[in-house]
RNA sequence: AGGGGUGUAGCCAAGUUGGUAAGGCAACGGGUUUUGGUCCCGUCAUUUCGAGGGUUCGAGUCCUUCCGCCCCUGCCA
């Protein structure tokens, strides 16, 4: 079974609307398809520029390329888009083929390179140039910008705009040879200077750069410009729809300018909206800046939007699957809720994660009638709805840790948590009732000593009294140590680039975004594999992380559980 | 002589040729529950589709005039 079957199953079984609404782009290719405006058969391609790690973003343009191929028994090629020697590296092309691929989807022999087609690329512009429609301009960048014009103004003709067919071929071969500097001639389309739209007007085509490319080594000292590869990219690879976000409205023109100049096969590209989302930055600007200046611990911090970040806080594929199906696709600007992601997450998850306890922060309980030297073995469910899954076997034992939250010395309103003289049940194991608090000379309350119901062993009585609370716990003698990262938003304001006068994204950082503590946990999760994520009962979704060692497991915390008394105490 | 895109609930988002505003998230009630989780039930646009005019028996859909927001003056993509 291929990766985007995986795909596909998790999409055909995910839990919309029975009917949904056809987004624009499918009913687009649906039409499409039916009266074959554009061939019989449907290709796509995704297209990233090898200069970042792939993030949300992304993931949004991934799932419609590659979702919609499958859908509709297309295909979909991964092309990078490398014309910027500068920016980009094998670094990059690794880490994409790396998230795609987790990503759930397949591009087969597939694999493409705008610098492939660098030959190509330089043949088709000197037809170009042959036909008129394109010549060497020898201004400096300044001038050219100058001569532009502006949004209400038109731009003004480029002296060398009418060089001769025959000086702008031996001009653009010098330029290929080498035999000019750096920023001296670039080659232009000749179209309109004074078009409305500033796409149009003589847009640059190629430009002298001295780079080492990631892939092209020093073959090349001239590199072709987006407006003018990537349309032809398309053409040459048969892609029938080429989607891409709303900026790239205004290039629409060119992008058919060159192929309907060129004659060669018509892609089309339709825009979508890109992805912004609360709590979160995704330029790549910002992304990059994060990592360099280190306010984070590297492009897969758990924190971090990137697709490698959101794999190693334990987000699995299908949630991310699921949350680009439930945004939709369309052409209004939006920013959606972080909460639809961990609505995702936890979807997923709670479907998945075998479950567990560990206790973050212990309060030791006492069980004095307990026998001291005494050890039982109770079975927690591994998936309660689904009790056929199997158990997890813990020991019990006469002192064990709480949470140091579900114990309270006066017990709130609605409070059904450990207090004095109340009595709760420790999940799938006794009934216990707190019959005295110990403390510190400070106050601080250091243990509980509490009683247990033998004829409640394994969670009921006889009798069927009702007890409202039931608490995680840990045996104390048999816990072991875990280092457990805690995570929160990045930024503390919805929209993080949403700043006063003076201030930038970074002001709005959260400094609580990490927490890290020594929890105590179930000796058997000393034994999981990076990556593997349990859920710890009450308390959320928590994956291994490879910094574990041995002795020593190291737990992100993916997600938090729904938390419906933290909101009933807020109110209270 | 600016051009282009876009406005449907707190957030996403469906709304064929005009026929009386899907769905999801969030929120709020309630039920089940050995996770305050999950699951189930219910409420949540009728002075209502950015606003104003118009056409029509009837307008989110058609016409018109405004308004808001976003993109475009890289030898970035």
């Amino acid at each position: 079974m291929s990766s985007t079957d995986t795909a596909s199953s998790a999409a055909a079984t995910g839990s919309g609307a029975e009917t949904p609404g056809k987004d624009f782009i499918r009913a687009m290719i649906e039409s499409d398809i039916a009266t074959g405006r554009r061939g019989k058969s449907l290709h796509t391609r995704f297209p990233p520029e090898p200069n970042g790690y792939l993030h949300l973003g992304h993931a949004k343009s991934i799932c419609l390329n590659f979702g919609v191929a499958k859908e509709y028994g297309g295909k979909c090629n991964l092309r990078f888009d490398d014309t910027n020697p500068l920016k980009e590296s094998q670094e990059y092309v690794d880490s994409i083929r790396t998230d795609v691929r987790w990503m759930g989807f397949d591009w087969e022999d597939r694999e493409f390179y705008a610098s492939n087609y660098f030959e190509q690329l330089y043949v088709f512009a000197e037809r170009l140039i042959t036909m008129g429609k394109a010549y060497v301009d020898s201004q400096s960048a300044e001038e050219i910008r100058a001569a532009r014009g502006t949004l209400t103004t038109p731009g003004a003709d480029s002296p060398f705009r009418n060089r001769t067919v025959e000086e702008n071929l031996g001009l653009f071969r010098r330029m290929r040879a080498g035999e000019f500097p750096d920023g001296s001639h670039v080659l232009r389309a000749k179209i309109d200077m004074a078009s409305p739209n500033i796409v149009m007007r003589d847009p640059t085509l190629y430009r002298i750069r001295r780079a080492t490319h990631h892939r092209t080594g020093d073959k090349w000292c001239i590199y072709p410009l987006y407006d003018y590869t990537h349309c032809i990219s398309d053409s040459l690879e048969g892609i029938t729809h080429s989607l891409c976000t709303l900026e790239f409205v205004n290039n629409r023109e060119l992008y058919n300018w060159v192929l309907d100049t060129l004659e060669i096969f018509r892609s089309e590209q339709t825009e979508f909206a890109r992805l912004s989302i609360t709590r979160t930055v995704l330029s790549k600007r910002k992304l990059i800046q994060l990592v360099e200046e280190k306010h984070v611990a590297g492009w897969d911090d758990p924190r971090m939007p990137t697709l490698s970040g959101m794999r190693r806080r334990g987000i699995p594929p299908e949630a991310l699957r699921e949350f680009c199906k439930r945004i939709g696709i369309s052409r209004a600007e939006n920013t959606v809720e972080f909460g639809l992601l961990e609505f995702c997450i936890r979807e997923c998850l709670n479907a998945t994660a075998p479950r567990a306890m560990a206790v973050l922060d212990p309060l030791k309980v006492i069980i004095e009638n307990y026998p001291a030297d005494q050890v039982e073995w109770f079975d927690l469910p591994l998936t309660p709805d689904a009790p056929e899954k199997g158990v997890r076997r813990i020991p019990f034992s006469r002192e064990i840790w709480i949470e140091r939250d579900d114990f309270r010395p006066e017990a709130p309103k609605k409070f059904h948590r450990l207090s004095p003289g109340k009595e709760v049940r420790l999940r799938c194991a006794y009934y216990i009732t707190c019959k005295e608090v110990r403390q510190d000379a400070q106050g601080n309350i250091t243990a509980l000593i509490c009683t247990y119901d033998p004829e409640s062993r394994g969670g009921g009585t006889p009798d069927g009294r009702k007890v409202k609370g039931t608490l995680h716990w840990v045996s104390a003698s048999h816990a072991r140590e875990a280092e457990v990262r805690l995570y929160d938003h990045l930024f503390v304001q919805d929209d993080p680039e949403n700043v006063e006068e003076g201030k930038t994204f970074l002001d709005s950082l959260n400094p609580d975004s990490l927490k890290r503590v020594t929890a105590l946990v179930d000796p058997t999760l000393t034994e999981l594999a990076p990556g593997e994520t349990v859920q710890f009962e009450r308390l959320g979704y928590f994956c291994a992380d490879p910094d574990s060692t041995p002795g020593k497991p190291v737990f992100n915390r993916t997600a938090t559980l729904k938390d419906t008394w933290a909101k009933v105490e807020a109110k209270e």
